[in-house]
RNA sequence: GGCCUUAUCGUCUAACGGUUUAGGACGCAGCCCUCUCAAGGCUGAAAUACGGGUUCGAUUCCCGUUAAGGCUACCA
């Protein structure tokens, strides 16, 4: 068997879609996994969705979730240039020798005729097909309208009354009728090539293997199907992967929420979490075992293990999963993650010794590194105001009285550690005779101004005593 | 409308005709632990869309219905 050879062919909207993501985890896992080559091919061959900076984009994206390509732009290649935009004369080529064969043809339809032409067919409760009137053109007024340089396409001459079939490795056997199938435009009027024809030429000259891509293709493979077919190549092996769906279960969309990998890296979300996560939308390795590495991922992944039906991307499991992930990450790459994230919440950037206090008091906390900042922003400035409901839960009439008293013992301690103020904490509560959730409470409040958070010893020792007292002072002030 | 695909707990899924009182995870509820939250432990509620076949036996195979989705562009 050959080697394999996959590629991930987005086109460059301006962002990477998660359902784009999961394609290329799933090309990039099965090229790793039978040591093959998995390349990154962009689609640009619409020249009205074009975006500036889209494939720098891409590519970054695809670093950041560390599914590294081995040909593609930036990356080299024998079989490029990897752009489609910058092959075009090859689809040109291939649509005329199509059509010096007969397989294909000049069609000069203007796009009213076209719209017309559909108009009526709807009416008549007809499918909306080509109806070849192209093919009635005299070789002659051909010609002299080529000449002319009028405007026109070349379309797929479809055969008439077969089946065409798609053997797929996770559907099985498709099969399409070719009546069904419309003489679909190849080369576009602007001498850019459609997708179908691009795709199947660019596949075939660039050796690709295996087409992972997403169902959606699924009802224009007999398309490509008949292509392979009039150029005389071999077929690749098709696996069309089910779809990822909104919570209403339509196709996964903006609008229903985040769909761009850039909206999870900013919320926080670890790639290798996300990857884990969205690897388990339609595969899964047949035991219990969910948490994996990339590498692990290589290691089980198969086509045939992945699914029918369409997953519902859903963000509880997604967090869970995170989270997981931010409880096992080292310190140092923690820190390093979230010192940009307090700059950009325009907090001062604590020292390392203090920024890793935080990140062991918050690391089996947070769901994201977002929450790192504004899931603990006391741990880094004073609070601001006072959780309206812990307030009223915590704060009694006598609380101030409390804390009035734990502040002396607290101010005379020569080892400000958690250790010294939870004895503190503990023995003011027994002189007066009340139980120590009566001051921690309390305590708790002023020094977070919430009242969930880390252990409170732990949380005063991080913050320092000349914050503590300064905490407590004020909200016996304020909170009286 | 036509073509294609899909159909197990709320969600992601396991079960590749019998080992199943349909398993796990997330979420949810309760309990334990506990200074709160989180983590952890225990317990619980929760599914084979429906109807026909095939078979000694169907979640599993076939057909139909229903529902959902995709495609139906000179977009990908």
């Amino acid at each position: 068997m050959s080697t394999v050879r996959v590629r991930f062919a987005p086109s460059p909207t301006g962002y990477l879609h998660v359902g784009g993501l999961r394609t290329a985890l799933y090309n990039y896992l099965f090229a790793r996994k039978h040591r093959g080559s998995f390349i990154l091919r962009i689609e640009d061959t619409d020249r009205n969705r074009y975006v500036e900076g889209a494939v720098e984009n891409l590519v970054r994206t695809l670093h950041w979730a560390g599914l590294a390509f081995d040909e593609g732009p930036g990356a080299g290649g024998d079989r490029g240039p990897y752009v489609q935009s910058e092959r075009l004369t090859l689809y040109r080529d291939h649509a005329e020798q199509l059509v010096r064969e007969g397989k294909a043809y000049y069609a000069f339809d203007s796009q009213e005729e076209l719209e017309a032409m559909k108009a009526e067919q709807e009416q008549r409760h007809l499918t909306p097909k080509y109806d070849r009137r192209a093919l009635r053109l005299t070789p002659d007024e051909i010609q002299r309208r080529l000449a002319g340089g009028d405007a026109h396409v070349i379309r797929l001459k479809v055969p008439d009354d077969t089946t065409v079939a798609v053997e797929d490795i996770i559907r099985g056997r498709v099969e399409f009728a070719s009546e069904m199938i419309d003489d679909q435009v190849l080369l576009k009027s602007d001498g850019y090539p459609t997708y179908h024809l691009a795709n199947v030429v660019d596949d075939h000259l660039m050796g690709v293997t295996h087409v992972i891509r997403g169902e959606e293709w699924l009802s224009s493979t007999p398309k490509h199907v008949i292509l392979y077919q009039c150029f005389g190549w071999d077929l690749p092996v098709f696996a069309h992967l089910p779809l990822l769906l909104n919570p209403d279960r339509s196709k996964l969309s903006k609008r229903q929420g985040d769909v761009a990998v850039e909206d999870y890296m900013q919320k926080g979300y670890l790639p290798e979490a996300l990857l884990n996560f969205i690897a388990f939308l339609g595969w899964n390795p047949g035991d219990d075992r969910e948490i994996f590495t990339l590498d692990q991922l290589v290691e089980e992944f198969s086509l045939e293990r992945v699914g029918k039906s369409g997953a519902i991307f859903s963000m509880e499991k997604l967090n869970s999963v995170n989270k997981q992930y931010l409880r096992t990450a080292s310190e140092a790459r923690l820190a390093d993650l979230i010192r940009p994230r307090l700059q950009a919440h325009g907090l001062a950037v604590p020292d390392d010794q203090y920024l890793s206090g935080v990140i062991g008091l918050m690391k089996e906390r947070a769901t994201t590194l977002e929450e790192f900042v504004t899931g603990c922003t006391y741990l880094y400035t004073d609070p601001l105001a006072y959780d309206e409901d812990a307030r009223k839960k915590n704060w009694k009439p006598e609380s101030a009285g409390y804390l009035r008293a734990v502040s002396p013992p607290l101010d005379a301690l020569t080892h400000f550690g958690a250790s010294d103020i939870e004895e503190c904490v503990r023995s003011v509560a027994e002189q007066n005779g009340v139980g120590t959730g009566k001051v921690i409470h309390p305590l708790r409040l002023a020094v977070s101004g919430t009242a969930k958070g880390p252990g409170l010893f732990e949380m005063m020792a991080l913050l320092g005593k000349s914050t503590c007292l300064r905490r407590i002072d004020r909200a016996v002030t304020t909170l009286g």
